[in-house]
DNA sequence: CACTTATTGTTAGCTATTCATAATAGAGCT
DNA sequence: AGCTCTATTATGAATAGCTAACAATAAGTG
């Protein structure tokens, strides 16, 4: 089903790269990774990796379409394999967590404004707020 | 109507300073500025106002929840005076630009997620991105 | 007007990220 | 398999945006 990491670099276009297919599987294993934690688990099979070379991976990969780039107000960068579905995000406002949620269209924008003040839309970014259900019970 | 900026300042515990004034008129000249901006619109009437300075009032209005801090992927954090009727932004894929929208609801969480993994929802953002009036016209 | 303490100014520092350039390694060709 | 070309990575440095520490100042209280 899910094509192979090195099948859809290659049809990107891109050259496949170890570094490449064990960025590509960090986010596999971590779904909302940021860069630092990208980082550190590409070293289990990399040591000698930088950090910057996870940035230019994670750059040329979010050129490519393969992988997505989310910005969460008040966190780092983070990166997500998950594409082509115009899905969205529940944040944790504690501890920032990040749970995927379905979006209901399916198709972007999900959504319409009713008045945009002339703007052409093209997609719409959704992202909940609320408490994950660790911080639910770890309370106060 | 709108509450003079002093008495709103005052109604939230805080001192009522000059340049905390400064900060609040400068964002009802631009209502989505970011630090830098504000700074500069400032030192109009406060030639020496530290950046730092505008940071830590800005901290403090936000804190206080007399302004509202947004921060785009890809732009630094921006912030307005319209607050309390969650409403959303539109904002220009090409230069920047930020407009309010209207939310239907009016009231957070304006959307309710079908299955958001346990989380409780305190509040749904939205973001629509697109181009502004004038990018469209001098396309390309 | 004096006093107390919040606020600001000053200086330093940090984090996330990008950039320039040299070294390396995919991938097509022979 | 080896050669070559060029995309990619490593290395080192630099930047933007923001936060922190602490001394100087000024708002508000009596």
């Amino acid at each position: 089903m899910t094509p192979e990491p090195e099948d859809s670099i290659r049809a990107a276009g891109l050259r496949v790269t170890t570094q490449r297919l064990a960025v590509l599987e960090a986010l596999t294993e971590f779904p909302h990774a940021d860069t630092d934690t990208v980082h550190q688990r590409v070293r289990l099979s990399q040591p000698d990796i930088t950090l910057q070379s996870v940035y230019v991976v994670l750059a040329a990969l979010t050129e490519a379409g393969l992988i997505r780039r989310i910005e969460p107000a008040g966190s780092p960068a983070r990166y997500e394999r998950r594409i082509g579905d115009n899905h969205h995000h529940a944040i944790c406002t504690r501890c920032g967590a990040v749970q995927d949620v379905d979006c209901a269209v399916g198709e972007a924008p999900c959504l319409e404004p009713s008045e945009a003040g002339g703007f052409v839309i093209q997609t719409a970014e959704v992202t909940y707020w609320g408490l994950c259900p660790a911080c639910q019970s770890s309370t106060r």
